[in-house]
DNA sequence: AATCCCAGTGAAAAGCTTTTCTCAAAGGAA
DNA sequence: TTCCTTTGAGAAAAGCTTTTCACTGGGATT
């Protein structure tokens, strides 16, 4: 069995209130018994029980991570970051992966309710009421990452990706490009879709384009329905020479699609993608890309929800982050 | 605060007793009661603290996973597989990302001990002495998933690493190549490196392709060192007409490098990858690759942990598991 | 020399649930 | 009617740690 406190409290022949302030408070114990508590702590591999501590403490150091799609580089990076956070911070991190079922998620809350995590980091998903009703009937504070709420009081982290969208937009006009289209997320639970596209619209009504604020169809965070969108949107306008893509997994699809087309990217078409994933920088042609700070928003996440955790509020309630337009190979001039 | 037991009972008018037992044994407390009960368990949102039910159970029904790189896609598959065996099985995941750290591997062990994990699920690393007594120090079961132990007896689920490399290369000669070179993972701190290297000799070896052996560079799991050795391999064997590399991302390397040389991909040169990461097919040539059963790894992995626990022991040590080759398109006959 | 203070330590309670033990009441059999 | 069995339910202990409280003895103060 695993050696409790008493087996060390025995060993150093001490009460196990010593021992505990050995543990914890090291300097109100004597030299001589601490020395031989220490002793048999290293001896036994003494570790204090988690769920001893817990009962106490009613607290876990343990944070909930919520995501869509773990096989989607973007929140490998959210992960990354948020590790690295929670080390900084003295949490543990329990990662679950919802592949955007709901049932799954609310029964992902309830896990995280019963092992007593002291909040959730909630990525990229939209905030259902249900989840939100949940979130707070646990009393579990969280806050949103990659989303926001504007129906409830949520502290969240983010680009802004109508910005965003506007500036890969922008950068394709300012290339000479005419005729442009878009492959978008599906506007339906989605958080990003409609701002990204807004910045689309935005970016081509300033340009005088509104031409082309048609010229958009949506798929469903997968390569392989970008490259279907893809062949919808060129099918019905052959003429485009520059697509702005809201995933780089979308360009992708986008690339591949156009590549079996034996249409050249960047030489016939323009094609840029959003997110600046590492694959981005892999693929043929790199990508051209807004790049999102994909690292610090999941350290930031964490930092903000530690921020809630310790003082019940959070400075800033909405929180943006800059993205940046990274020029690569898959974007041109027009011819 | 969070209600408890007491809380449930005092609603429901009975002892606590009596609520403990419409959760663990309904049909022993009358229907009346247990109604009552379960309105006020239903009304005040009550779920049993973890904590306490741990220090009873001495279990916390939760898994670690130790892996060595987030952002490699190879894990994000393990984990989905792992993660869907954890809720057949009724396990939480805690997952943690070492970076390849030692020091911060031996600090993750620390906390699965002290959040008292029922059992590891060890990725992808060699299993150095020095984690090998830690683990057993804290007794805490686990098993190796994409990794063995020749030196422990340890449990572990992986495919033939030397039989998969040598039908690599074996596909490479029967398509008429006689110039072969490989991209491996560095043998030092790898589980894999020397086993598909064994297969690389052993199938050049069986053609009498021998003079092809020292025909191999070295990288350290990520694109750029793979790019980097594909600038050495061609560059001291410009003859070479095939190159067989030991993970896609290296294929992708070897691939972007022999295109910026403005080297055809399959045209003059053919490439093979492996692990068949979903990638794989969205890369331009879509990889030719040998295909590990990667969401079955991290599923099967859990199931055996699982094994270990409840049974204290596991019916096969070392199990394999079947690789398959998939043709695509970044190879070709020699011409 | 008497009093006070303080450092150091042990005992015990608290935190929440499950489970065992005990008890009471009800129902059935003689 | 009485005794036994069965069913249902409460009290209490156990699981492990932290923390509060109380006690002891030694040093300092007056």
């Amino acid at each position: 069995m695993k050696p409790t406190i008493r087996d060390v409290a025995k060993l150093a022949e001490v009460s196990i209130s010593t021992v505990s302030r050995v543990m914890n408070a090291p300097h109100t114990v004597v030299e001589s018994k601490r020395i031989r508590v220490m002793e048999a702590i290293a001896q036994l591999r003494y570790q204090p029980n988690g769920f001893a501590r817990g009962l106490i403490y009613k607290k876990s150091y343990m944070l909930g991570l919520l995501i869509p799609d773990i096989e989607n580089l973007y929140f490998s990076g959210v992960i990354r970051g948020m590790q690295d956070a929670c080390i900084k911070l003295g949490y543990s991190l329990m990662i679950c992966n919802t592949d955007r079922d709901k049932e799954r998620l609310l029964s992902y809350i309830d896990a995280f309710y019963e092992k007593q995590v002291d909040g959730i980091v909630f990525a990229s998903d939209v905030l259902y009421p249900e989840y939100y009703e949940k979130l707070v009937g646990c009393r579990i504070p969280f806050v949103l990452v990659s989303s926001h709420s504007d129906e409830f009081d949520v502290p969240s982290v983010e680009v802004d990706d109508e910005q965003a969208a506007y500036d890969a937009v922008r950068f394709l006009v300012e290339l000479g490009h005419r005729e442009i289209g878009m492959i978008g997320f599906n506007h339906d639970n989605s958080v990003s879709g409609p701002p990204r596209y807004n910045g689309f619209v935005r970016a081509l009504t300033e340009a005088g384009l509104e031409r082309n604020i048609v010229k958009a169809r949506f798929a469903n965070h997968r390569f392989e329905h970008a490259y279907h969108a893809a062949h919808e949107l060129f099918g019905a306008y052959p003429e485009l020479t520059a697509v702005f893509c809201v995933a780089d997994e979308f360009a992708m699809g986008a690339v591949s699609y156009l590549k079996d087309r034996g249409i050249l990217v960047p030489g016939q078409v323009s094609v840029i993608g959003f997110d600046n994933l590492r694959m981005a920088s892999m693929f043929i042609p790199k990508l051209t890309t807004i790049a999102q700070p994909i690292y610090q928003l999941g350290y930031r996440a964490a930092e903000k929800l530690h921020e809630l955790l310790s003082t019940g509020a959070v400075a800033v309630t909405r929180e943006k982050m800059e993205h940046k337009l990274i020029v690569r190979e898959s974007s041109r001039e027009r011819a």
